[in-house]
DNA sequence: CTAAGTGTTGAAAC
DNA sequence: AGTTTCAACACTTA
């Protein structure tokens, strides 16, 4: 589900419904999605107030008094909205913090790949997933040079080079379709054969696309919704992703869909030129 | 009944 | 030894 510009979203609309309150109790329902000891996890984080939110990749950053940060990945379809908590538990609904102003923020998660992790402010860096991100696009570190240097030690193939977060971190599998339609790059091209004009266009299109999906609240395509409860408005400029059996905008040839490593892709077989 | 679905990870394979 | 691949996670929907 999400990506940037939907984990964006999600920050966005969640701080007006959480900055400030102090957790009174915390539920789980289901203790898998803690990656810490729960009840070490409960103890640390009851009585401590939400100050912030910040947000690195993919990853939601809760930052409390005390010190603390709750590292929060929505994976596929990890979703957060508030309630109050009085109201029944939602069959999918695996964590609830419930807040000293009888307000509660849940979070619901249909195949339960989220996961929540408390570390001291500071070292979230250093936690598995944050260790290894590569930049993030529209960013000073992302720079064109930065990103021609490492496909150039890529031996893999495009598709599978940008889903890869050590890369460049915030693109997942919608937004990874849409930039190779968009620079005429087919999916399958091995990443260090690509010339350094397609890696420069390639570049662009990348923080183009996440700065235009975020503007639009992102992508509701399987079952997105932002922290309201809100889809997003980016499926409908979708180019590719969804499109499989369709005309391709640019040339009018009908759009393939072909498994890479793993994961569903769409593409033009005419416009997208394979670099092998 | 089978396959596919927005993501990451640890271990196996290269 | 670093890099790449792939099954696994868990559940719903087509």
């Amino acid at each position: 589900m999400p990506e940037m510009p939907e984990v964006e979203t999600v920050r966005r609309t969640l701080i007006p419904l959480v900055k400030g309150k102090t957790i009174a109790k915390i539920i789980i329902w289901y203790p898998k999605i803690i990656v810490n000891d729960p009840d070490e996890f409960v103890k640390k984080l009851t009585n401590k107030k939400i100050l912030k939110i910040d947000r690195y990749g993919k990853y939601l950053l809760f930052r409390f008094n005390d010190g603390l940060t709750m590292v929060s990945h929505l994976r596929m379809e990890g979703k957060y909205h508030l309630v109050t908590p009085d109201q029944p538990k939602g069959k999918h609904e695996h964590v609830e913090f419930v807040f000293t102003d009888g307000t509660a923020l849940r979070y619901a998660d249909v195949r339960k790949f989220g996961r929540m992790h408390l570390v001291e402010t500071g070292t979230e860096k250093q936690t598995t997933g944050i260790r290894h991100l590569g930049p993030e696009p529209n960013t000073e570190e992302f720079s064109v040079e930065y990103f021609i240097n490492a496909l150039s030690r890529k031996k893999k193939n495009i598709k599978n080079t940008l889903l890869d977060q050590t890369v460049v971190c915030g693109l997942g599998n919608i937004y990874v379709d849409e930039v190779l339609w968009q620079s005429k790059i087919h999916p399958l091209s091995s990443a260090k054969s690509i010339p350094a004009d397609k890696i420069v266009d390639l570049y662009h299109n990348i923080n183009h696309t996440i700065t235009v999906a975020t503007k639009e609240r992102g992508t509701t395509v399987h079952t997105y919704l932002d922290a309201n409860g809100d889809i997003g408005g980016y499926q409908s400029m979708l180019q590719v992703y969804g499109h499989a059996g369709e005309e391709c905008n640019n040339c009018g040839t009908i759009l393939e869909k072909i498994k890479v490593n793993g994961r569903g892709t769409t593409f033009c077989p005419h416009c997208q030129v394979q670099y092998k």
